[in-house]
DNA sequence: TATTGTTATACTCTATAACTATA
DNA sequence: TATAGTTATAGAGTATAACAATA
């Protein structure tokens, strides 16, 4: 499983960068869409990353259009971080090159893989959904 | 299917970075373990990454002492990496890390999803290994 | 005092371009 | 000329430590 786990790594790093954002990135874009505007502690204690970084990330992600930042009512300290029309755009992009790159893929492997495959889907679906301490 | 492989991955960024290997550093000492001593291009394009960026790697895996560089005998142009001693504990300890990692993950999913997932995995390692061109 | 966020600094990792040495 | 590798330079991405502003 580990070693299964790491190949797998591999393939996807390979798979996937052609749209230009980070694992990190495009995984922060991808909750910003589904949760709505966030602050940045929020945001980096959910991707694992240190607030610095996200931090820095989400400065990068601002200077290229992908989001915008803005004061919390509520908080003066806090600032939050919304998803813009340009970001909605670059991830629906990634998650349609991604669709595209494992369709080919799974056109290589045999029909039975791809059933075993399919049927772990919701297990593997829980299992990277486990918010681990 | 792409959703799923996003958040595996972002389960496992969290899950490995303890042992202060960065995923091409382990794959890399991995292959070197598996295939023995290589050259530097052959890494290279092995882990989709280029020559210089592979090149600046051994030299850092060197300066850790987990690999060895000698001149080919029969190419002056080429050098050979080799795993040594240290470099070959470091990805068993590691490996032991994850296996680990991965058991308390198991313990929290349920025993059908672990089966469901145990009865993909001759699949998933088919799908990883495909070299994608 | 505690929390939120940024800035400063340093290192890994990656790329492209330019270079050296060997074939 | 072509191939194998390194060096130069630049930028993303990460961390820890120090800091400013607000609660």
């Amino acid at each position: 499983m580990a070693e299964v786990l790491e190949r797998l790594l591999t393939l996807a790093r390979r798979l996937v960068p052609q749209t230009g954002l980070s694992l990190t990135a495009a995984a922060t874009l991808v909750r910003l869409a589904r949760e709505g505007p966030s602050r940045v502690s929020d945001l980096a204690s959910a991707e694992g990353v240190t607030q610095p970084a996200m931090s820095q990330l989400v400065a990068r992600l601002e200077r290229d259009g992908y989001v915008a930042r803005t004061p919390s009512p509520q908080d003066g300290r806090a600032v939050l971080t919304a998803l813009t029309a340009a970001g909605e755009h670059v991830i629906a992009a990634r998650r349609d090159e991604r669709v595209r790159a494992l369709a080919t893929l799974f056109a290589e492997v045999g029909a039975d893989d791809a059933r075993a495959i399919a049927a772990a889907l919701p297990a593997l679906r829980r299992l990277s959904t486990i918010t681990n301490s």
